[in-house]
DNA sequence: CAGTTATAAGTTATATGACAACTTAAATAA
DNA sequence: TTATTTAAGTTGTCATATAACTTATAACTG
């Protein structure tokens, strides 16, 4: 029947309500701790399934999805014929930003902090390590950003592209892994600046950006690192400024003050 | 049986080679495809589960299976008794580093330089904004590093928390989340110190961080977030350089070139 | 005896069928 | 109309069986 159908998201909220948990997060959340606990080292082989099905009275199939979770997690990992083991990567848990973290304007602004040290550093990087290509990519980009008739998303997409291309000529993945995965999370709150009347995107706004953007990149032509770091480091700032002013403006305007 | 018995760590090496991918793996990639391209948006219903049976022509178990790791990653979401969702957050993948990479001596360095960037522009932070008990923690830190009798592992955590309570003083909480990420993948290379006959970790090593570490907490105190940043890099710096120098060592002393 | 092969046991991977719990839409009753 | 019941669809859980893989040991071979 697919009783959701065509309307599947007519209620936002219910998704975020909370579940009672599950057979499968008890199991999930028990084998987790006797990780976390100490009694199993990474590397160390875990109970068997059959083990755990007797310990926790519960199927096969229960224990089979929780660690498939822990799996995926890189918790652990079940090796066909040998058995389940603590993975060695156990400790590394990935760094996670969570959606309720993000449409926060002041965790924004605490993002922009972490991205501008990042930016500044990765500009330097490229300026030392940049090579032809990867000056014609941030050329394109700028050049799309410059034409006038451009909307608003295909702007958002080629400044995005373009700190990208840098963060790819700074020849450490890193950097454009990092920054790939702060970028989206950077752009929820530009749908601010619409509500705000789009008093931001206006031509001024549009210029001052351009600049920034030019005096990254002719750095970055020119191999200066220095000049590079203060640019970039210029080009956050603002950008911080902005957000910041953009808090404030919400702040004493806002009904809820 | 359990045949790993207490030899569950006999070969590091087996746990690395590459499996061939399984029937959940396949369903797992399928699935994500299909959201990635962009075919169902986020709240949107996901094909149910008796669907992907038989479009994949694999048993339901595998398909459960799939569903729980890409659950657990936040990519999709199950609501018994109505279907399959795309994630909101779907968007918001994790920031991750594997193992493999951390592994690599030259992704060791490339991190460095990701913290470095970090590093600088958090100490500026933390000078800006630190807390009288923030200055208080890091001093204590210092104080145990400088203790002549201390071991390495207890070196390397008052190390790692002189550093967690700088994220901590520059009251951004993200910076706290990376560096403690960050923290614990660079760990593992000062194995690579021991290998090399302990030449790194003496006396004048110790004297060496020991400065460092002082300038940046002066600094901090003083409340002065340029000479923060400098110092911070110097420290971040001169770390990237040892790791550098080991790099060079070991490619002209390894065996395999 | 040394080295190889075969066998058995333990483990995870997959398949299948069944029932319970939950959700929705349609049918039914007041 | 409104409320209740019913039916169908879906995920959650259980149980059982078989295949594939790994290891230790027994059996075999030279």
């Amino acid at each position: 029947m697919r009783q959701g159908g065509t309307d599947a998201v007519h209620d936002e909220r219910l998704a975020l309500r909370k579940r009672r948990p599950s057979l499968v997060d008890a199991a999930c959340e028990h084998i987790r701790a006797s990780i976390l606990s100490g009694a199993h080292w990474p590397g160390s082989q875990l109970p068997t399934e059959a083990e755990f099905v007797d310990v926790l009275g519960v199927s096969r199939t229960v224990v089979r999805e929780a660690v498939a979770r822990l799996a995926a997690a890189g918790l652990v990992e079940a090796r066909q014929g040998k058995g389940l083991f603590v993975s060695e990567t156990a400790r590394y848990q990935a760094f996670q930003i969570t959606r309720e973290e993000v449409e926060n304007l002041s965790d924004v602004i605490q993002l922009l902090e972490l991205r501008l040290s990042v930016e500044t550093e990765m500009a330097a990087l490229a300026a030392e390590r940049r090579s032809e290509v990867d000056v014609m990519s941030m050329r394109q980009q700028l050049k799309i950003l410059g034409e006038a008739a451009i909307g608003l998303d295909d702007s958002v997409k080629a400044d995005v592209e373009f700190h990208n291309v840098i963060a790819r000529a700074s020849k450490n993945s890193y950097y454009a892994k990092l920054i790939d995965f702060l970028g989206v999370r950077l752009v929820p709150p530009r749908s601010l600046y619409l509500r705000q009347g789009q008093s931001y995107v206006g031509a001024r706004y549009k210029a001052v950006i351009s600049e920034e953007h030019e005096a990254i990149l002719d750095a970055i032509i020119r191999r200066d690192p220095d000049a590079a770091r203060v640019a970039a480091r210029s080009h956050m700032s603002s950008s911080l400024k902005r957000h910041r002013d953009l808090q404030d403006f919400m702040s004493s305007h806002s009904p809820t003050g």
